[in-house]
DNA sequence: TAATTAAGTTAGGTATGTCTAACAAATGAA
DNA sequence: TTCATTTGTTAGACATACCTAACTTAATTA
């Protein structure tokens, strides 16, 4: 059980965040993953190999890739330092909503168990991360929550941002630029059939998005 | 100018303190800065190459080894990292003295600018770490304090722990079982003439610690 | 000053993680 | 059902950062 190294962690992060994506598909492709994190097909393919061999990855020629339990609990591991991170940047640091992705990036391959239970504690046991994501717990359990997005949300109703489902900082910083911020309370004000757009409301300010844009925003 | 890699930070870093600690003599060698890294001499060697090809060291073969101007900022950049990335581990997240250095040796490799000057605004904008050592400021400046070694106090006198030379776990054990932290009291009972061995008072506690005990604390 | 030792260098090798180019298998549309 | 397209694989290369073994230069001391 030797450790992985930052690259390795990334595979299994893409992987598991590939396969909770995709779940009801068979699996995650080769080009898929490559696609994923900006790599070159042949990249990944060498990789998978060396994952197979240290039994992280179920995984056979022409076929699709799975992770193995180990590997799954590894994933969750590096997520929950991830989001540990963010909401440390978020909260104690004051960084925005779409600038903590990027550095966590990298303070989630920071080895020492130690730091990330300490970090836990004195960020309070949170819950969530600035995204509204549940954090793994230590034992690389994670909360489960059914979500609905603001497109599913009908005319006239108010509700309340708990996720978003993209994090790149682009669909972040047109979110802030509509108004929105975690616990944003949103109402919807019209609804058009044509192309499913929205007209919502959000702190007084009325704004129209796409279709698209509100399906990355989950609602409760 | 493009941006070093957490090895060529960790060179120009060893660099700086060979360079600070053998104030003196005429530069750092080969084999001291291999020795220093843990690292085998040949290894340096090819590296030396590369960092003189980035104009980051003055050295020609079988020459003295000198940190650029450049390098030298880049260096300091590097230990302020880590000197802010120690105080937060010991001040925020209860890390003990001698835990903080192992971590803040991957923490320091964090790529991001506004991250640090986010921390040291966090942090109150420290001047000094957890070990007593200044932090670079972030134009690169570092104060330099003149500073006495427990050894060269004299008997009966009463001295304050401003700073340790060595920052390695062992050191700082040792130092925490004689009773000693940043901050203590120190009094000084007694000196053996014959090996520098002192017998010290701290907090009501009678040690009896070496010469090269004592020249590894500073005192003010 | 010549011989020995210490310090530094070179050549060639390894592992990791990336690439391109060429090829093979699987899929799906005509 | 065949053939074009998509998907996946292999082989060979490259950069980084390490190594060992053999060598050279510099320093020390007898």
């Amino acid at each position: 059980m030797d450790s992985l190294s930052s690259t390795e962690e990334n595979y299994l992060k893409a992987l598991y965040h590939l396969s909770v994506e995709s779940a009801g598909r068979e699996g995650v492709g080769t080009n898929e993953l490559a696609a994923y994190l900006m790599l070159k097909p042949a990249t990944v393919n060498d990789m998978l190999k060396k994952l197979r061999d240290k039994k992280l990855v179920n995984y056979e020629k022409y076929g699709k890739i799975h992770l193995t339990a180990q590997a799954r609990k590894s994933a969750l591991g590096v997520i929950r330092r991830h989001r540990l991170w963010e909401t440390f940047l978020y909260e104690k640091l004051e960084f925005t909503w779409d600038e903590v992705h990027e550095v966590a990036e990298q303070l989630e391959h920071i080895r020492s168990s130690k730091l990330i239970e300490k970090l836990d504690k004195f960020l309070n046991y949170p819950r969530f991360d600035p995204h509204g994501d549940a954090i793994p717990n230590a034992k690389g359990e994670i909360e489960k929550v059914a979500r609905r997005t603001l497109a599913e949300a009908g005319i006239g109703e108010k509700c309340k941002i708990v996720a978003v489902r993209d994090n790149s900082a682009t669909f972040l910083q047109y979110a802030m630029k509509v108004g929105l911020g975690l616990s944003s309370e949103i109402k919807v004000i019209a609804k058009q059939d044509f192309d499913g757009s929205l007209e919502i409301e959000v702190r007084r300010k009325r704004s129209v998005v796409s279709q698209k844009f509100a399906e990355n925003v989950f609602v409760l």
